[in-house]
DNA sequence: CAAAGTTATGTCACTTTGGATATATGGCGT
DNA sequence: ACGCCATATATCCAAAGTGACATAACTTTG
């Protein structure tokens, strides 16, 4: 199983050994997380452009460090609402974000 | 005020009077609720091109008819998570989904 | 107009997500 | 080794989001 697929399943309370569990997830469920692991990815790119430490990002967010590191690992307890607003907050473009959507669907395909 | 403003800031719980108010949202935040309210109008479009009912979108996402109302109508109580899961459900794709995005960009700049 | 079908709005009990906090882990320079 | 700083993980309880339901407001069709 490739890592970045591992990653995901793993985030957070999805019980996996292998590929097996992969399926059982629907093909939405799926789409969604991926999407979701891909805008993290976002997070993470945009902070280290900027310079940022996740503390720093969490003020700017009016949120914690916890929550943003979470964030950025895929947790499942954080929503795809809190992931956008912080890319959006680091001046992410429509562009920049389609981009990485595109990025998903991409891995989705191979 | 344009329409597709006053809808927006219509959104449930937006008291706004003219576009005074409007400025008093901080950038970031208006952004995510154009790009909500992009993606709630992709689910409308999506949904009536599959000629399928809000009742019998709900159904396929395990919600309710209320919700995906709600939805549709950009109300705040409505996540994006349940919205974009909403639109994978009815097999958007990532460029379909970018394409909105880019739109409520767009719409920004005018 | 009336009935049927669809969409809009309001409320509520339950669940998930939220910020905060504590603590653990890892890296890095001294 | 030690401190220092950034990140990861776990657990609080408050706040936001959820499906369900009721019902109102439209639309369409007869």
């Amino acid at each position: 199983m490739k890592i970045a697929k591992k990653r995901l399943l793993d985030s957070k309370g999805w019980v996996v050994g292998d590929a097996g569990e992969f399926l059982q997830l629907s093909k939405e469920e799926r789409q969604f997380l991926e999407l979701k692991l891909a805008l993290a990815n976002g997070v993470r790119e945009l902070r280290e452009r900027l310079g940022l430490t996740q503390s720093a990002l969490a003020e700017r967010l009016g949120s914690s460090q916890s929550r943003v590191a979470k964030m950025e690992a895929g947790d499942r307890s954080v929503s795809l609402d809190l992931t956008m607003r912080s890319v959006l907050s680091m001046g992410a473009t429509a562009t920049e974000i389609a981009k990485w959507i595109r990025r998903a669907e991409a891995r989705r395909a191979a």
